[in-house]
DNA sequence: ATACATGCAAACACTTTGCAGCACA
DNA sequence: TGTGCTGCAAAGTGTTTGCATGTAT
């Protein structure tokens, strides 16, 4: 074995996995911040570098799901399901949303433009149901 | 008459007026930046607070359309027709795509959650032609 | 004349990076 | 035991804000 090996080698640290841990918790689609926060309450040390480097990491391999929110932090989520998200105009929460998810607006291939898509996030815009109350 | 009247006195200034060519002449979604820099060549002493100031006072009002972008700075836009967006993976440009504008995901209204949906985004991801001939 | 707008610089929010030391495989 | 990871601090990017001054109406 191992001529052509990758050679990848990953080390699960207490820092990597309590930043899984928090995000699975933190259903939600914590921020950075917020995972940072839980994070610090089991390993007081952690830094911010840290929990950015490993949200990340987490990332790019696939465990967890990082949601790009225009003008505010990103946001982590589980990679549970492609789903959509709502932003409030009034509180700026990002929410989950229940409308049904578009796989052929990710199978388009290639566009008139000759651009290839592979994937898409729509962003809903309106008012959330705790701000329609008021 | 005016006693009801809102008086939102709005001045036209030079900057303003610049700030405005400036996206209709950069029809290519220009950020901030882009912006910034073809007004300093009419107007060398503009600061980039008052371009800020402007593309947001514009937007506000209609005049141009502000695209945010995850993880990029906003960029600008003209309001003549909604349409989509795509970030190409490898060297991060905005560029415009030809998919259909589907009018119907505005107009869902209320969702299951509760949430009153006005507008969406969709931002494609893939690559770009200049990065596909590569 | 007045108050909206400007220019400047400092502050801000979020994220990345350089570097020396630490600790997992 | 070696190198991937950490913590710290500093830097980077994009944007906003406080304040004194300027200027369009």
């Amino acid at each position: 074995m191992s001529t052509t090996e990758a050679k990848t080698t990953t080390r699960n640290t207490i820092q990597r996995t309590l930043v899984l841990e928090a995000v699975q918790s933190l259903y939600n689609h914590p921020t950075s911040d917020q995972v940072y926060e839980v994070v610090r309450e089991k390993h007081p040390n952690i830094s911010r570098a840290t929990v950015y480097r490993n949200l990340g990491f987490l990332a790019d391999r696939g465990d967890i799901l990082r949601v790009e929110v225009p003008n505010g932090a990103d946001r982590f989520d589980l990679t549970n399901s492609l789903h959509y998200h709502m932003k409030c105009k009034h509180c700026g929460q990002i929410f989950d949303v229940s409308i049904p998810y578009k796989d052929e607006l990710s199978k388009i291939g290639q566009t008139d433009e000759g651009f290839l898509i592979d994937s898409h996030q729509i962003m809903f815009e309106g008012i959330c149901s705790c701000c329609c109350e008021k």
